[in-house]
DNA sequence: TTTATATGCAACAAAATGGTTGCGTATGAA
DNA sequence: TTCATACGCAACCATTTTGTTGCATATAAA
């Protein structure tokens, strides 16, 4: 479904939410508390952040405890490298359309 | 900077600029007429969306008599795969770490 | 010249976004 | 048990986004 599509492409569009998940992917697993330390905002601010990215699926969330333990997952980024490899077709026609041009110039 | 990069993003955030980027890559170049004929929403909607592309520089847009002519531009997406590239690394660390962990249950 | 077309600009409106504060609750620590 | 911590939920607010319509202007066609 392109609703998924929507949801990653939506999630990565706010430079804060990035920045979640850039956090994440260096230091997991982190609480949402330990998280929010490093944000200028609110903790409830950083929580309606990870809500986006949960539904991304770029962000996964378990509770131990009475903390929320937040881990980034990489998987997500394949749906952009998905939406990406089909403009690589039209990449390489152009770069082969540049090579042919330079060759003729010889 | 930064800000090459949040325009970029925000650009792809939205499904019908995806689509307007899709047909130009298809199909340039349109004219902005033309261009919204393919869309439900109004001419002027388009316009506006055309704006952000070409602020992102995913859009070049060139007068010709009273038409404007839209063609995308895939270097842009060049600034994705940047930032998609950073996690490959992690990526494939985690997929290393698997390999180890199933070479040690042989 | 007159008319039709392609466009930009401005004002407007509804909905989404990104943030806040306050409060209630569950869990862990003293 | 009592207190502090981690959290969710809801209400609220300002701004941005996504769309609209109306109108003015420049260019092409009749």
């Amino acid at each position: 479904m392109s609703e998924k599509r929507n949801k990653i492409f939506k999630a990565i569009a706010d430079p804060t939410r990035r920045e979640i998940f850039h956090v994440l992917v260096i230091d997991s697993a982190l609480s949402i508390s330990q998280l929010s330390t490093q944000f200028d905002i609110s903790r409830q601010g950083v929580t309606k952040h990870l809500k986006l990215l949960e539904e991304a699926k770029m962000v996964n969330i378990q509770a131990k405890g009475r903390e929320r333990y937040c881990e980034a997952s990489l998987d997500a980024l394949q749906e952009i490298k998905n939406w990406l490899s089909f403009y690589d077709v039209f990449w390489d026609d152009k770069l082969k359309a540049l090579g042919d041009h330079l060759d003729q110039m010889t």
